[in-house]
DNA sequence: TCATATAGTGAGCGCTTACTCACTTAATGT
DNA sequence: ACATTAAGTGAGTAAGCGCTCACTATATGA
C-alpha cells in the first residue's frame, strides 16, 4: 500500500468532547435509532458506530443501555421547553383560528421528523416509562388546556354541548392519526394532502361536521 | 421428596397434535407474544414455553422465525372474513346510526382485546410487511367505504361538503386514536368512559362540531 | 402385528449481545 | 515541562439468541 494517506474526513471531528457534550451527541443518536428499530431492536454497537466512538465509550457515560432511555426522557420532558411550544402559539389566537395552530403544528412537526412521534409509540409498546411520563406531563396538560378552550366554546353557544375532555381527545385524535397513517403506516404513499388543506377540514369538521 | 405426583393440568392436553392444529397453536402463541413485546423482544424459547412444546418443534413447523410473521398475516388478512365483518354489519343502516355501529364497533373490540392493534402498530414500526398488507387490503377497503357513504350523504345536502376521504380518515381517527390512548398508552388509568358514551359523543361531534 | 410415516425432543453450536477492565491518549493547571 | 485528571479504547467475557441434528415416541393402514 502506497503512501495510506490518513483519510481524516473534511470536518475536523476527531477532538475529544467533554463529558456533558459526548453524553448529549449518544443521546441524539441512539434517540434516531430507538426510533428507527426500539429498544431491543437497536444495538449499542450500531450506535457506537454512528456516534464513530468506540462501545465502551458509551459504557463510559451510560452504565446499562436502559440508562439512555432515562437520558431521552430527561431532555425531552424536562430539559427543553417542548409541549409548552404549542401552547404559546396560541396566546391571541381564538376560537377556530387556535384549533387551525394546533392541527398545522402538529401536523408540520410530525411531517418534518417523526423521530418522537415513533420513539413515543415504540415506548408504548414496549412498556417504558418515556411515553408514560409524557402523557403525564405535556400529554394530560396540553388535553386540559384544549378541553378548558372547548368548554369556554360551550357557553358561548360556539360549540354542542358534550364532554369537552372527549372533545378535547377527539380532535387531537383525527389529527394525530392521520400523521401516524401518513408517516408510520406509509399511507402518504396512497394519499398525499397539504397540511394547510387537512388542517382547515379537520377544523371544518370539528366545527360544523 | 415423597410420591411425586404427576402434575398433570385437569384438561388432558397431552395429546399429539396433527401439524395443522399445532401450527394454529404456535401462531395464536407467537401473535400474542409479539403484540405485548415486539417481534425483536419475543424470543423462540418464550414462543415454545407458553405452547408446552420444545423450541425444536416451533423449527420443525415454522423454519425461520421470521415465517411466524407471514402466517400471521395468512390467519389475519386471507383466512377468516375480518372486516368484512365490519361492512356487514353496516347493511340496513344509515347515515348517523351507521358511523355509531362502526365507532362501537372498533371501541369494544379493542378494548376487549387489543392484540391485534399492537401487532400491527409494532409491524409498522418495525417495518415487518404486515402492516403494509393489511393497510392495502383491509384498511383502504374500508376507508373508500366510508368515504363513499360519506360523499353520498354530502350529495343529500348532511354533510357539509369537504374531500369524503379526508373525512372518512377524520372519523376513523377520533375513533382509533381514542382506543390507542386508552389501551396502549395506559390513559384508561386516567379517564374511563362507557364506550356507548364514547360512540354517540364523536358522532355528534363528526356531524355537527 | 408391525413397517412406515409423522410429531416431537435434548443437547448443543456458532454467533451476537450487553457489559467489563486494564490500558492508552489527550487536555489542564501549576 | 510535567504530574494529574479525565476522555477514550481493544480485547475480551458470560449469557442469550436463532437454529440444527441425531434421535425417540406415537399414530396409522395393510
Amino acid at each position: 500500500m502506497p503512501q495510506q494517506s490518513k483519510r481524516v474526513p473534511e470536518t475536523m471531528n476527531k477532538k475529544r468532547l467533554t463529558a456533558e457534550e459526548r453524553r448529549r451527541q449518544i443521546v441524539k443518536v441512539a434517540m434516531r435509532l430507538f426510533s428507527m428499530r426500539g429498544f431491543k431492536g437497536t444495538t449499542t454497537r450500531e450506535i457506537a458506530e454512528r456516534a464513530k466512538i468506540s462501545e465502551a465509550t458509551i459504557f463510559k457515560h451510560f452504565a446499562k443501555k436502559e440508562h439512555l432511555y432515562s437520558a431521552i426522557i430527561d431532555m425531552q420532558c424536562n430539559d427543553r421547553e417542548g409541549q409548552s411550544l404549542l401552547i404559546k402559539r396560541l396566546e391571541g389566537k381564538d376560537g377556530r383560528e387556535a384549533f387551525m395552530a394546533i392541527a398545522l403544528f402538529l401536523l408540520q412537526t410530525h411531517q418534518k421528523d417523526p423521530t418522537f412521534m415513533k420513539l413515543l409509540m415504540f415506548s408504548a409498546l414496549e412498556g417504558h416509562k418515556l411515553s408514560d411520563i409524557f402523557i403525564k406531563t405535556r400529554g394530560l396538560e396540553t388535553l386540559d388546556y384544549l378541553a378548558g378552550y372547548i368548554a369556554k366554546l360551550m357557553k358561548d353557544g360556539a360549540f354542542k354541548k358534550v364532554d369537552a375532555r372527549l372533545a378535547a381527545r377527539a380532535f387531537l385524535g383525527m389529527v394525530v392519526h392521520y400523521s401516524m397513517m401518513q408517516e408510520i403506516y406509509g399511507m402518504k404513499k396512497f394519499l398525499k394532502i397539504p397540511p394547510q388543506k387537512t388542517a382547515e377540514t379537520f377544523v371544518e369538521i370539528f366545527f360544523e361536521g
